[in-house]
DNA sequence: ACATGTAATTCATTTACACGC
DNA sequence: TGCGTGTAAATGAATTACATG
């Protein structure tokens, strides 16, 4: 996933038609992204009843009825973010308060884009996890295979040094991505389906 | 057109109140439906005598005095659903056994029988359904009311006259009428999402 | 190791309903 | 009742895993 700086997301074009109420509250959520699961531990509480009120003060300004449409739908994007932001805060929560275990990959980084840290969360996890019918791979471990197929559209057939490089790359088990190359042939074959039967099967 | 398991065309919550031979007549179908075009080549005279057992059984009971009108009907669309699964059973054994030119469906009669007499069907049971979380409306319903949104774009609530409109067109009763347009409403919200939020919820 | 069939799971979407205004 | 919002339940397509010959 590309990293977005927290300013791109809430602080656009747009944003000069706000009033001074609406600045305040990009500014508070800016901050609060900057420090993100540093300063939880200290004041959770503190920052929940903030994210609350910030989406009380939303909630009022979209029931307005002489806002202008633009300023509506920004003000409905930031009551989006806010909102993520809020559940957000209530997972790290459960991680730190309820099971102690959990080491954030991130806090090293001083200032961060969150959908980063919650990315390898997913990942941490994940890889951890013994492998499941189901269960999507990384978006990384994705491209990677999908990129090799591309390379390799005329004889989709894995070789041993093909093996190994997907293996180192993406993490996966070599079942797992026998499976994935096997797999990706047959769906090769599906989507090349005669159009008089693709039309049969519509409806 | 929605799928309907053959349990629920055959043996609906109606059911308590037929006699054994009904339930029999039910479970029969039931069976041939399950194996249709499996074991018919080798039985399918055997098939087709039954099927007739069937049919002239419930000629007869239609034709009683002494039956409830639930019963009625119920019996009268298992008719139409014996004759539909009779003349889909000719038409294979055509087929199959004296090599005609299969029948383009879209003009066959038989096919053209089958869709209109189940579709009635369909919207019979549904009539009596009660609402299902989950379960799509048919596609021409949804046209309807896609439709109707289109023209009211710009103020999207129903009044008096739209709804009955609605309720005649789609066969749908006020309430899912009003759950919809509600649904569809909110559904034009979410589409309008921050360009940038929606990349981040990508992933 | 392969094609094929199919089980188990997920994900987005659709419909229904509850609650408060 | 009407509305928006939150959310439950169900669908259906897609993804991953594994069994068989």
């Amino acid at each position: 996933m590309n990293r977005i700086e927290i300013q791109d997301l809430l602080n656009n074009q747009d944003c000069s038609s706000l009033d001074k109420d609406f600045k305040n509250i990009n500014s508070q959520l800016l901050e609060i992204c900057s420090n993100f699961p540093k300063e939880l531990l200290s004041n959770h509480g503190e920052l929940q009843m903030q994210l609350q009120g910030i989406l009380l003060f939303l909630t009022k300004l979209v029931g307005k009825n002489d806002l202008s449409v633009t300023l509506k739908n920004e003000a409905r994007m930031t009551y989006q973010f806010s909102k993520i932001i809020a559940s957000l805060l209530k997972s790290f929560e459960d991680f730190f308060f309820e099971r102690k275990e959990y080491n954030d990959p991130a806090t090293s980084e001083n200032e961060f884009v969150f959908s980063v840290v919650t990315q390898d969360m997913m990942n941490k996890r994940k890889e951890s996890m013994r492998p499941c019918r189901g269960h999507r791979f990384s978006s990384n471990s994705t491209e990677t295979l999908e990129d090799w197929y591309k390379k390799h559209h005329e004889k989709p057939y894995l070789d041993k040094r093909s093996l190994h490089e997907l293996e180192f790359k993406t993490k996966l088990s070599k079942m797992q991505i026998r499976n994935w190359v096997s797999n990706r042939r047959r769906k090769e074959k599906s989507i090349h389906v005669s159009p008089v039967i693709q039309d049969l099967l519509q409806e």
